[in-house]
DNA sequence: AGCTATCTGTGAATTGATTCACAGTGTGAA
DNA sequence: TTCACACTGTGAATCAATTCACAGATAGCT
């Protein structure tokens, strides 16, 4: 704990764009530690990243973090930090709504990865799918979302379900206490001042990863 | 999300921003030309964007369009020039490497929708994927794909290989010809400068889920 | 045919994120 | 013990994106 600096002193609201690199940094550190490796400069946690020194300084300065000149930086004092600010000593549960093709690959994904975010329902209207075990989740009726939600205390959830449904089960998850999304649908949501939402649009990523490919490189 | 990219093409330098929400414009303006409606107002647009007027009007004055004060703008008109923009009057192929979990629900999702983007061939290493047609997409062996990739003339890739995998892949990609990536795993990759990386890292996306699921505050 | 309300187009201001640049510092070597 | 160096920490500068704010336009109304 590099932090003498408590978390009290000035209420510091990370950018956006640093919890998510910070994100990336926690990964990369864990298979550093694992590697058996103690200590990193900011310029190799930079080549790590694909980012700049001064920007992992400034990160890890907004972290609260410190190194030493010559040394770098002590990588589980880094870790935990960022485990700190991250995820806030909890686990996070979060919920799955939609089980389709997208959903139950995320489910797959997810099940025994990343112990600190874990799936604990998912939620679709499917009456086939409902009452079942999908990939290590279980799978409830739609109506039972707001029971369920409170019940296990849930204020995260992933939304994948079609375009058309994503605003009104939106609302409907508000409602329910779900105070931050990820969003698959290719649709932007209108939720309250406070909610949080974060897009995953490939739509959109394809058409920008088209648009580039039609620019003729150099070299 | 989006990463790096320099830009060499002459003329009017569009912010890779832009691009995105031009996208996102292009789906609604379908839907509500779609639905019967010619004219369009930037508030109008912006509130089914989740965005500003002034956004959208900055955003349209970029790729040259205008509307009328009275009227608003042509919604035929908006489209065609974001067509324009985008798509650069050709149907993009791209190509699919890694068709695991995440890589069939790409392809089931994408076979007859986005007219401008095609799959048109997947590649992976498992034997038994290999010389399947998996929903609607051949799938070949990763030893055919400087041949293929070179005979269809495909710049753009969507890379979904386990982590420890994508970089070398990558690396074989940009010896293949690819200048654009959508990239599924999460790990930064090194290219060239002149080819273009568009992260959709959803483990990171989570994590900032998470972070925002326990904070009391703002989006 | 002029008046008005409401919109567009856009330079300028602002906000925010990243990078620069350098003073300060701890470490290992001699 | 001192020195030199390669690093960190950070205010200031830069760069990019968004928003403001208002002049100019135009359709509808009378
Ligand atoms: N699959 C992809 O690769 C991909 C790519 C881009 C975008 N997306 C987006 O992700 C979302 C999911 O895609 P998918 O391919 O998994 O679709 P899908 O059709 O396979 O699955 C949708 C699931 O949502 C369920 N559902 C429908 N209405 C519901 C409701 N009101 N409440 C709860 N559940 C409901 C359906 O029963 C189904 O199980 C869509 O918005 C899609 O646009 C997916
Ligand atoms: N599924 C998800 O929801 C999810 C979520 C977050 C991140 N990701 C990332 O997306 C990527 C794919 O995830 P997935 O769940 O589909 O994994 P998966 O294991 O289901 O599929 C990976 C596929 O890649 C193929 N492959 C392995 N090595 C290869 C190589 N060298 N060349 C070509 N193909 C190769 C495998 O045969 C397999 O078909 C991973 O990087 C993963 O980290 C997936």
């Amino acid at each position: 704990m590099t932090t003498t600096t408590p978390r009290h002193t000035a209420a510091p609201t990370i950018p956006v764009n640093t919890i998510g690199r910070l994100s990336l940094y926690r990964r990369l550190l864990l298979d550093l530690a694992a590697s058996g490796l103690r200590q990193i400069y900011s310029h190799q946690l930079a080549a790590l990243a694909v980012s700049t020194p001064a920007q992992v300084r400034r990160d890890l300065m907004t972290i609260g973090c410190s190194g030493s000149p010559r040394r770098g930086y002590a990588i589980e004092e880094l870790i935990e930090a960022v485990n700190t600010v991250l995820a806030r000593s909890v686990e996070t549960s979060v919920a799955l709504v939609g089980v389709g093709n997208l959903g139950r690959a995320i489910l797959a994904y997810y099940t025994n990865r990343q112990p600190w975010v874990r799936f604990v329902a998912a939620f679709d209207t499917d009456e086939d799918k409902v009452n079942r075990i999908i990939n290590g989740c279980r799978v409830y009726a739609m109506g039972r979302a707001e029971d369920i939600l409170a019940q296990e205390g849930i204020r995260a959830a992933a939304l994948a379900v079609p375009a058309r449904e994503a605003q009104s089960v939106a609302d409907r998850l508000v409602l329910a206490g779900i105070k931050s999304f990820l969003n698959f649908a290719p649709v932007r949501l209108h939720v309250p001042t406070g909610i949080f939402v974060d897009d995953m649009d490939m739509t959109t990523a394809l058409d920008r990863v088209a648009y580039y490919a039609h620019q003729h490189g150099t070299t």
